[in-house]
DNA sequence: GGACGGTGAAACTTCAGGTTGCCTC
DNA sequence: GAAGTTTCACCGTCC
């Protein structure tokens, strides 16, 4: 270790040492442990950094810009990157990530603030890695993070090619707290690695998916599988793998995924021969890669939907309540009751038989209401700030669960297809078509059309152009009054109807928008 | 005397992230 | 466990 001479102008240790790095001209790497930490962090340096250059404004410009209309954390963002300044977390866009990762790159950003995401995966080395908190929050409470996460962030001090050294700074709040940091992450040695193996969602994926590929055929031929897994291996408890083995078979076969041919005389015999076999739904599930926990779950859905009124809710709700989507949303004190109330306002609609309140599943079942509510609201085109301030969900979290959201509601349809639940299958492609645009039914005409996004077409459908026909039989002024003429030409092309003639532009007191709509 | 506004202390909340799944409506 | 947020009591000012 190595002392650094620094101007302590601050009491703020990070601050200090952010301002340093910006003296001597380098760059580095702040983690913090929640994301709210790391943008405050960032806000702060920002407001003591100097630099301001025209490079800087155009970068903060284009993270501004990255939603059709900024969010509060957009804004933020924007005015630490004019500094030169950025915090990066999984609560921001895809455009602004590699915004601010190309241009720490390139030398522009000179300081990013990050939650653990940057240690991991993105390779962005820096001068300095300075480590701000050593402890995070988990279910038993405030713990200090592994060995290995320090040395994943610590890691990322030092520039290949560019620095001859780099520096890890993990900062301490007490004496006592410097050497037990000492101790326990700098003379420490990281923690093994374990298999997950044996957790049952991914023993139910590994277990189908072996039987589906025809790779396996016997219970035996299965042990013998994962006896030779690094689990097995780590853990040598053979009877407890294979307990669990067993009881995924038969929960795989209680579900209709797979069948055993001959066993009628066989049950005696626990390690027989007998052959397994996927059937057609087993299969697909596999193929979908889905848990099959929520493959049975979601066809149980379905069973009941023909009792249900059925609305959008109902199907938002049956995929926020999978493993896949987790986490979920938290319903906070404070909303328990409006969360309640709306739960109940859509209990008609709900596919799955709601748990009593007294049943330890009622609280993660409000959370998928919860959950459920957000994208109902994102599909009545409420936009990222109203979700941002109603929900906590930033534009990036959203991102990351339509995403999820889309690829389960692809699986159900898919089940629902090999049930034959044709009418289910309308209503699953509408609200894919939905999630994907954050749109009202009535705009999904207008939204196929590209340069199309839920904004236009919300302009175009109250000036009165509602669908295809309509855009067909208005003429390219009106178009152009609403669109401008690039997108209105687009979409004039995109209908068969190419303009070769380029309209004059040049009509004087164009009207505005909201003129139009009266 | 009561309405209003500002202030600060106390009480209360909340807290990282991610790979691979499909298909193209 | 700590930072951030909300609530609430308290006080001064003004009408």
């Amino acid at each position: 270790m190595k002392s650094i001479k620094l101007d302590d102008e601050f009491d703020s240790a990070v601050l200090n040492i952010a301002l340093d790095t910006l003296k001597i001209g380098k760059q580095a790497l702040i983690f913090a442990n929640t994301k709210k930490s790391a943008e405050k962090t960032a806000e702060e340096i920002s407001k003591k950094a100097k630099s301001n250059d025209e490079i800087l404004s155009a970068m903060a410009e284009k993270a501004l810009n990255a939603l059709s209309k900024p969010t509060k954390q957009c804004e933020r963002l924007a005015f630490c990157l004019k500094k030169g300044i950025a915090f990066h977390h999984a609560g921001l866009t895809q455009e602004q990530k590699a915004v601010i990762e190309d241009n720490f790159r390139n030398g522009n950003v000179k300081i990013i603030c990050c939650t653990p995401t940057l240690a991991y995966g993105v390779d962005l080395p820096a001068y300095r890695a300075i480590i701000k908190d050593l402890k995070r929050y988990t279910a038993h409470g405030l713990a200090w993070i592994p060995v290995l996460d320090y040395l994943q962030m610590s890691g990322r001090a030092g520039r290949p090619n560019y620095d001859n050294e780099g520096q890890a700074i993990a900062i301490a709040l007490t004496n006592g707290e410097k050497e037990k940091i000492e101790e326990r992450y700098v003379n420490g040695l990281p923690e093994d690695i374990y298999s997950k193996l044996a957790v049952e969602p991914v023993l139910r994926t590994y277990v189908l998916s072996l039987i589906a590929a025809n790779f396996i055929t016997t219970k035996k031929q299965l042990f013998d599988f994962f006896d030779r897994t690094f689990y097995a291996h780590q853990f040598k408890d053979l009877r407890r793998l294979h307990a669990t083995i067993s009881k995924v078979i038969d929960m795989l076969e209680e579900w209709e995924f797979i069948m055993r041919s001959g066993d009628d005389f066989s049950s005696a015999n626990e390690l027989s021969d007998e052959k397994l076999k996927t059937t057609l739904m087993g299969k697909r599930v596999a193929e979908l890669y889905i848990d099959p926990l929520t493959a049975y779950f979601m066809i149980t859905c379905m069973r009941n939907a023909s009792d249900k009124k059925l609305d959008a809710f109902s199907f938002l709700q049956m995929v926020s309540h999978t493993l896949e989507i987790r986490p979920l949303l938290k319903v906070g004190i404070r909303e328990y009751d409006k969360v309640q109330e709306s739960m109940l306002e859509f209990s008609d609609f709900l596919l799955e038989n709601e748990p009593s309140m007294y049943e330890p599943e009622y609280e993660d079942f409000l959370n998928s209401v919860k959950t459920s509510l957000m994208f109902n609201h994102w599909i009545s085109e409420q936009n990222e700030e109203f979700l941002l301030e109603e929900y906590n969900v930033r534009p990036g979290e959203l991102r990351v669960k339509l995403e999820i959201a889309d690829w389960l509601l692809y699986a159900a349809e898919e089940i629902g297809r090999i049930m034959h639940y044709q009418y289910l299958l309308k209503e699953i492609v509408k609200l894919r078509l939905r999630l994907k645009y954050g749109v009202k039914e009535e705009l999904l005409s207008l939204v196929r059309l590209e340069n199309i996004g839920r904004a236009r077409a919300r302009i175009l459908f109250r000036n009165r152009l509602r669908d295809i026909k309509d855009l067909k039989n208005a003429n390219l002024t009106t178009l152009t009054q609403i669109l401008g003429e690039k997108t209105a030409l687009s979409v004039k092309r995109q209908l068969g109807q190419e303009q070769s003639v380029v309209p004059e532009n040049k009509r004087k007191g164009q009207i505005s928008l909201r003129d139009w709509e009266e």
